[in-house]
DNA sequence: TCTGGGGTCCTAGGACCC
DNA sequence: TCTGGGGTCCTAGGACCC
């Protein structure tokens, strides 16, 4: 399809970058492990089962869109037979981890960009060798866990991204060369380049931009004057040039965890218990990264699709770096109880961020008393025993006792087959 | 009746300082 | 009626992504 002539010679430097993804990700984990769901229209539920946030290539060529609401489509899906999910995040989490190991065995230097999503740095294969390299990713990905893949490789982020889609498109691995960018830009609206949205395609369009290649073809200095930092880099990524570097840190610079409610919760403290159960799990995440925060935000809302009344309650807390949940749910005690009032909430959550390393720690003459040795060993066992054991099995007495209360709705989900013996057994019955 | 969750980056504007 | 000019830091919110 397209060759690495003179590549080797005329651009001895230059970077190549892969996007490796697998397709409909989720709908191919449930199918690895019932194949009677192959070529079958297939969807996967978001949280309380409320949107379709994936779908397979059947139900997608049925016209469902993605993110719709479950509801407005319930006759439809019944009369087209589909097979719904509720979504099995540990089952996906764990496929996604095979997934990576098995990206990392062919190309070591990897950037895990989403659970399904990862930039791989391929600047250290000859240009003549990356035709080969993109096919054996192809090949390799299914082969040994199931899962179909996108594969594209191209100078820069952006342009991995543009022959990532071109992978889907035409059902091969695509390797867009350096002195091949303008082509394949040609006749890729602008619209479907990474990082355009709505906004900046209607602001791309009223300019006589419609095509990568019209945006591709401007010099920097008309670019400079009409657009921020961000489309920028943006044109020079288009223009083979990199300037998007792989980020191999894995660590988040924020961790979130909220959740809708099945039925709204107008009982204060249904919710607090709530916000301490998503605070739990989210210093959890913390101290799996090694990180302390600084910052504590938690938010209640009622329900956004009710118009009128719509209160949204949030509190920011900056707290001395720590990772002691305790300390943690003190703070979310106290800023709960400045904004709540009497609702009926549909959602709640918070957020943990300004993050430094526990490493980097250096305690202050004011500070040195506020990590605890021992509650900081005592954590660490629970910790350890909540990885190896079913999740929230241990922890703080007062969290999540009222759950029964406030609890989500999973009605199709799928068993656990990659954590569970009953469940492996069950596949073979 | 029923409408997801978790991220990143950038910018504008206010507070404060010299 | 007059009401500096920058700089920095912080935060809220927008835009985008998966």
């Amino acid at each position: 399809m397209n060759h690495p002539k003179n590549l080797s010679t005329k651009y001895p430097s230059r970077k190549a970058y892969a996007l490796v993804d697998g397709n409909n990700f989720f709908a191919s984990c449930e199918q690895v492990f019932n194949p009677k769901l192959l070529r079958k229209p297939i969807g996967i539920l978001s949280n309380n089962d409320g949107c379709i946030i994936a779908r397979s290539n059947e139900l997608k060529q049925l016209g469902v869109p993605m993110g719709t609401p479950k509801f407005k489509w319930n006759k439809f899906l019944q009369s087209h037979d589909v097979h719904l999910f509720s979504a099995n995040f540990s089952l996906y989490g764990d496929m996604s981890k095979r997934m990576m190991m098995t990206l990392t065995s062919i190309v070591p230097s990897i950037e895990i960009y989403s659970i399904d999503e990862a930039f791989l740095d391929c600047s250290m294969f000859p240009p003549s060798e990356l035709n080969k390299l993109a096919t054996r990713i192809y090949q390799t990905v299914p082969r040994w866990i199931g899962i179909p893949v996108g594969v594209g490789i191209a100078p820069t982020k952006v342009l991995a991204k543009i022959a990532n889609h071109f992978s889907k498109k035409h059902q091969c691995p695509f390797v867009i060369y350096f002195d091949k960018i303008a082509d394949s830009l040609r006749d890729l609206p602008i619209k479907d380049v990474w990082g355009i949205g709505r906004r900046l395609t209607k602001k791309m369009n009223a300019l006589g931009i419609f095509t990568a290649y019209d945006f591709y073809k401007k010099d920097e200095e008309w670019v400079k004057q009409r657009f921020s930092i961000i489309e920028q880099k943006l044109h020079k990524e288009l223009q083979g040039k990199p300037v998007l570097h792989l980020n191999r840190t894995a660590n988040k610079k924020s961790i979130c965890v909220s959740r809708s409610f099945e039925k709204s919760v107008s009982h204060k403290e249904y919710l607090f218990d709530a916000v301490s159960c998503f605070l739990n799990s989210a210093v959890e995440k913390l101290r799996r990264q090694e990180s302390l925060a600084g910052l504590l935000h938690i938010f209640i809302q009622t329900n956004r699709f009710h118009k009128g009344n719509y209160y949204s309650g949030m509190d920011i807390i900056r707290l001395t770096h720590t990772n002691e949940t305790s300390q943690f749910l003190q703070s979310a005690r106290r800023s709960f109880d400045k904004i709540w009032k009497p609702h009926s909430y549909k959602r709640a959550g918070v957020i943990l961020s300004d993050f430094i390393s526990i490493k980097d720690y250096q305690p202050t003459f004011f500070e040195n008393e506020n990590l605890n040795p021992k509650l900081q060993k005592l954590q660490k066992t629970i910790d350890t025993i909540n990885k190896t054991h079913a999740k929230q099995q241990m922890g703080i007495a007062s969290v999540g006792h009222l759950m029964k209360n406030w609890k989500m709705n999973r009605k199709n989900l799928s068993p656990a087959y990659t954590t569970r013996i009953e469940d492996l057994i069950k596949i073979h019955i």
